[in-house]
DNA sequence: GTCTATAGCTGGATAGAC
DNA sequence: GTCTATCCAGCTATAGAC
């Protein structure tokens, strides 16, 4: 099918790995200075290259960023994506929820840079930013599987879940005072959501689906 | 009672409106450039003066951001403090929780200069923190009055109401998509915490307060 | 592709005249 | 207190040899 010759897969290759040891360094330095003090010099020496190096790679300093959301976008896709096993629809979101907070708590440079609009003069790319929001249709999912379909309802959410996460990153980096609230506050949340609710099955839709997934 | 003269005190005066100028022109200019956009030589031009200036009046730039945290955190603390009339307590807490998404969403960079931790290198003196504890401990006395006083809860509370916040800056910025949940999201959490309450006075609490306001 | 060298700019902060 | 002038460090990005 492809007439791509051996030695151009090979260099193919080899610039990939390049590239994605220059985005290794990144991480790690934005680990230790945080995402905004990330600068080309200490990338390069931390790579082991030098600066003009690092522009035969990449563009600019934001095609660096833009690298590392899309890199962080298609891990949080996978990761949202992983299946369940067998679990009745609330410990689905549950697991879901912890999921999520684990994969943001784990390095908080990378929920900066994933779900805080906060670094200045940087928007992903569309390409970089489709990994992300098809993840949060896996979310929309778990939560349809409990009967919760309203915008309203979703909004709520997510902005349960986001400042349960908010919390825990800002105030108690490494420990777990917000994240063990999860169980809790996902109970709360769909005891609200279907207030007649009886049993854990499909039974009692608020809203019929249109398009969603599952 | 003093022995400072006239000509002090209104030297005084003009000392303290212009660092005060300089604070105005510096929340201006961060709120068109971020709060990390900040730089003395913009913030001086916008002030009429020149950059030595501006160091006649604050010893360094991480100075001046400790000023415009004491001065967000003092109105903070006002606005908080502010009585609520005759109200029930969940009334109260609604009417608290408006007052505070207000206070945020009417100024994104003072919110995240107060409320987020991430601005590179800055963290406030104790002196300019103060007001935002006491603030903090206003909020503590709506739940009281509505019988809750657990940590577990508060905690929960907090994650609650800076998500909203959070999500609607982020997400909507002025819209009204999430602080419109704010009402709906508040019953959901006080029957959460109070599952056998009947009717809305403070007959069961469910702890013991020991030292707490209110 | 990788280097040395450096351009070009902006930042915070200071010296010293007035 | 306010200015002009300037220092020095850091940054992104590029030119050009190899």
């Amino acid at each position: 099918m492809s007439n791509i010759s051996k030695t151009t897969d090979w260099r193919e290759g080899r610039r990939r790995s390049a590239r994605d040891a220059i985005i290794d360094a990144a991480w790690s330095l934005v680990a230790e200075e945080g995402l905004a003090g990330l600068s080309l010099r200490d990338l390069a020496r931390r790579a082991g290259i030098t600066t003009p190096t690092v522009y035969s790679y990449f563009d600019s300093k934001n095609a660096i960023y833009d690298a590392m959301f899309a890199q962080a976008a298609t891990k949080f896709a996978k990761r949202m994506a992983e299946p369940f096993g067998d679990l009745d629809p609330l410990e689905v979101l549950v697991t879901g929820v912890r999921r999520f907070a684990s994969f943001c708590t784990s390095d908080p440079a990378r929920y900066q840079l994933l779900f805080q609009q906060t670094l200045p003069g940087f928007e992903p790319s569309p390409e970089s930013y489709a990994p992300a929001v098809e993840a949060l249709a896996h979310a929309r999912g778990w939560l349809a599987r409990n009967g919760i379909t309203k915008a309203r309802h979703v909004d709520l959410w997510t902005a349960l879940v986001t400042g349960l996460v908010d919390q825990q990153i800002s105030n108690d980096a490494g420990g777990s005072r917000w994240t063990r609230l999860i169980e809790e506050s996902m109970a709360m949340f769909v005891a609200h959501c279907q207030p007649s609710r009886v049993s854990p099955n499909r039974s009692s839709r608020q809203t019929p689906r249109k398009g969603s997934l599952l």
